[in-house]
DNA sequence: TTGAAAGCGCTAACAA
DNA sequence: TTGTTAGCGCTTTCAA
């Protein structure tokens, strides 16, 4: 493997003047620069970029540290990372905690053992006052999930608003006995998104019925939501619409309906969240909240570029618009409900 | 940042003593190693791994090169091939082709220029020469899809087996005018399923005809999977049995029968492939064939590591069994058909 | 069992 | 515009 000093030998240059060439500084003159291409070439020279690296003291790795990448909500965030470090020069290094805080932990440590540069948090739990130890060293953002709390600069949607919104078309439809399914976890969208329940309930002037939330598993799975939903459904007086937090929450309860013998959108109204695939495999195609999940991605990437090469005053909160979709699984009040 | 020879000095030894019990070698004294390990918890000293890679012109990384993360069955090989190569020591970088060759090759370029120690290929199309160059150089094994000519070690299921299983349990359910939805790509996996099902057929004397053969999208998509069950149904002597390539096909398939009101499995039998996810949603659950992905995955990452770590003589083949799942999509061929 | 010292390949400060 | 040179922090050979 020929080194930066064969290269200097070959074109009858000093190192030096290699190295600016490779960096691309412009005070080598054309016909020397010239010369060097030419027996970089002839050499096949690649330069070294663990010897590169460690001049530089950085990685050009940053890491992602996600709870799982079989979700596809979290894949297409990664896709958008991936895509945009690449584009900045950066490889992005997954690291899976599989939900585990412990995990979390070492994969932080990744920062302090200098084996990347910066990293992109997806899935924050709120009050986590361990994080702050790093918030002042290395270059961090949240994204999607995040705690208001850390000082970490974040990137998500508007879930607050998003739901204000489903539940303003809810009512619009003649819908009162609203259900959600949420679930048992401390992310900041879930506390969001519940919050907006409740207040758009309150100022509708209808009560807050604790036999109207149910709780889907921390997976967001089709299994856990087709069981809350199932519990919605068993009351007497049941709910016509149900928001959910997830579109595969919302394909559970859509399945629960259906092994009742309850029709969807005639008799019962579901909502899901994301839009991230299997909304429109059978009807009722389902009505949801669309999160551009590449694009935060994207962007959480370029806030961390900017965190890790010292940009001067970088953003703290950046928020993507989401997007309301009608689809089939909504439909108005029956009158004799 | 304390540094090897700041802990030195604290412990009164030299850097190559320090370096020694970093690198838990067994000729220090109990009593010196105790005084440096003293020291560097005192100087919460961390070895710059930048500086360790660059000394054993190593990356502790490994690349993988896949075609997509976002589709559920390579997702859950990358989580067996991070877990893995994370107990081993290695930092698994996704490198996402998104299906373009100049992409892959770029992925393998990083080999070169070592950021990565070796790579695992996803999803190898037969017959890409270039691949040959790398061959000799650099330790790379194939995962579930591969080229047979190339010299690359594999870790794989056995697809013809797994198909002609398929066709067995078809024939004895009766079936005769079984119909096959492939793709044209140029994946092994996809000729040997191919093979299977025409020699299948071959055997039981049934013609292979070609209007029982569609093509769905490179991608495996619900919606190509559906628009190729659709021009086999809309024959007027259509199949009584689908066997589709992968259950995201199948559920297309299924979708395209229910829009035609074709009942799946009363009136038609639907196969799928890989039992990744989905397949247990709605009614009819799939019959498949399980592929063991993340064993795939794991396994591959084992393969990959004796390579990198020169084993003597490491496997070149691997073949991991699969699982035929029945369910409910698959039925008895009805007498009047 | 320990230490001295060379050197991995590159970048960048300084000098010319 | 170009060259000389001093390291970056670590591992490892050789000698003691």
């Amino acid at each position: 493997m020929a080194t930066i000093s064969d290269v200097a030998r070959e074109a009858q240059v000093s190192v030096a003047t290699v190295s600016r060439v490779l960096n691309k500084q412009d005070s080598v003159k054309k016909a020397t620069a010239d010369r060097v291409y030419a027996a970089i070439e002839k050499l096949k020279f690649e330069p070294n970029i663990l010897a590169r690296n460690f001049r530089r003291s950085e990685s050009r790795v940053i890491l992602i540290i996600a709870p799982n990448i079989t979700n596809p909500y979290y894949s297409h965030i990664l896709t958008g990372i991936g895509d945009t470090a690449n584009e900045l020069g950066y490889s992005a290094l997954i690291f899976n905690t599989a939900n585990s805080e412990e995990r979390e932990k070492e994969g932080m440590e990744m920062l302090k053992k200098r084996r990347a540069d910066g990293a992109i948090l997806l899935a924050r739990n709120q009050g986590s006052q361990w994080l702050e130890e790093y918030a002042e060293n290395y270059p961090v953002v949240q994204c999607s999930e995040y705690d208001p709390d850390v000082p970490f600069p974040h990137v998500s949607i508007d879930n607050y608003k998003a739901v204000r919104e489903v539940m303003a078309y809810l009512f619009a439809l003649g819908h009162e006995r609203i259900a959600t399914i949420s679930s048992k976890n401390r992310y900041i969208s879930t506390d969001l998104r519940m919050k907006a329940y409740k207040d758009a309930l309150g100022e509708e002037g209808l009560p807050v019925e604790e036999n109207l939330v149910a709780y889907a598993g921390l997976d967001y799975s089709f299994r856990s939501g087709k069981e809350a939903a199932e519990k919605l459904l068993a009351q007497e007086n049941r709910p016509t619409a149900i928001f959910c937090i997830s579109d595969t929450i919302a394909l559970g309860a859509i399945a629960a309906a259906m092994e009742k013998g309850i029709r969807v959108p005639e008799d019962l109204t579901v909502i899901g969240f994301d839009d991230v695939e299997d909304t429109m495999m059978f009807h009722p195609y389902i009505t949801t909240v669309g999160q551009p999940c590449y694009e935060l991605g994207k962007n959480a990437m370029r806030m961390l570029y900017d965190r890790i090469n010292g940009q001067l005053d970088p953003q703290h909160e950046m928020v993507l618009k989401h997007k309301f979709i009608i689809r089939e699984s909504a439909g108005r009040r029956k009158q004799d409900d």
